[in-house]
DNA sequence: TGTTATGTTAAGAAATTGTTAACTATTTAT
DNA sequence: ATAAATAGTTAACAATTTCTTAACATAACA
């Protein structure tokens, strides 16, 4: 999920910016509107944090600017207000935001509310349940069964596999697995590679097939 | 689901009206009693959301207004009332409402408390014991049975028990549980866990079950 | 055959949950 | 109204699980 955080004040995004990295989103910063309209054409974020009060170009008038954008119609936009601005708020839905926080922002608070947006608008039919061959894996019981017996997965292996059996055949990406799965944090050079192993320590080395070059993908 | 908005001040028309289009409600708004009762009889709303304090009619008047109506009979009314006025809550239930709700206004509490309204009323079929095991619990009773015995529960850890029971096998989110069972009221790191202790305590080990990094889950 | 990518292992760091006890708040009984 | 009992919360710390790293091994490929 990649966000576009809009503060004229530099401590607001470098806090945020923090706070939100740490929750795997990938972030990028802009310090005005005009400068936040350029760069949101060409990152594409799926959610735009706007601060309401900015110099020149305010975020009401960003709102709008991006809202007439094609490319950029649907993306989300977040307005981050103070508490005494409560006009801003009728006049930030009206520009077309989808949620606002008041200031000062508790990165908590804002955390929850973006991944409530994300999450209203994205969950479309999320596939919950995958049955391939003896494997049957259930995202809402956080479950794996292999051959009818339950098998325990740690958060990060069961994220893994999941992602990898979404697509059965094919071969993710050894960079999109890490961004899935980890986020922008750096992670060393043989996380995925222990993780998968642990793995298949667990379901059989039938399963997980390694691309050489390439990445891995899940396979019969 | 339609819902009428009651309320003298704009910008809380506005913020609910919202909030609640979102959640895919239809909205009418009226920013005083007697409005409200002319709209009601046209708009039939399913659910009357009130605020306790306007001028010249207040809530409770339009409350009673309504319930004399007898084709709003059995619309659902829901007020708003500042913490304070604490007194509104009983003259409220005495006028015939079906819920209130404390300012300031959490929207995702409200809606959860407007979701468990609709439900409560609209869907007879919500389950009031559920059976899983040795274990058997009545929400109308308050009480659990284990083994054909009574277990005593208190308050929170009913609750606790009882949404994890709902769906036996999902787990439930860590930060949802908390959402559910307190509110949005900030509520220390390990008050949960305490809370889980303590029902694992009369229950035994074998009911709740964690899942590490994620919630936890009733399961056999 | 050398180079590069991946596999393996074990140690310990980091994160999450469990446990206890003290304290506060709320209810109930006297 | 007050005491007593019960419920709920917090904080400190323990226990546990999970994750990452580093070092080295092995396999694939050119």
């Amino acid at each position: 999920m990649k966000i576009l955080l809009v503060d004229d004040e530099y401590d607001i995004l470098e806090f945020l910016s923090y706070n939100l990295k740490k929750e795997g989103f990938v972030v990028k910063t802009a310090n005005n509107g005009k400068l936040a309209v350029d760069i949101a054409q060409r990152f594409k974020p799926d959610l735009i944090i706007l601060d309401v009060m900015m110099p020149e170009m305010d975020g009401i008038s960003t709102c709008s600017e991006i809202r007439e954008i094609p490319s950029l119609s649907d993306v989300l936009i977040l307005f981050l207000t103070a508490r005494a601005e409560e006009y801003s708020e009728l006049a930030g839905f009206a520009a077309g935001a989808d949620d606002y926080v008041t200031k000062p922002i508790k990165p908590k608070l804002l955390i929850s509310r973006i991944k409530a947006l994300l999450k209203r608008t994205n969950n479309k039919s999320e596939q919950k349940v995958i049955k391939i061959g003896d494997l049957h894996i259930d995202i809402d019981k956080y479950e794996l069964m292999f051959k009818n017996n339950k098998i325990h997965l740690a958060k990060k292996e069961f994220k893994l596999l999941y992602y990898l059996m979404t697509v059965p055949g094919k071969v993710f990406l050894r960079e999109d697995i890490i961004t899935n799965i980890w986020g922008e944090a750096h992670v060393g050079d043989r996380t995925l590679d222990v993780h998968i192993r642990k793995i298949r320590e667990k379901i059989g080395e039938n399963y997980i097939k390694t691309v050489k070059g390439v990445g891995y993908k899940f396979d019969i």
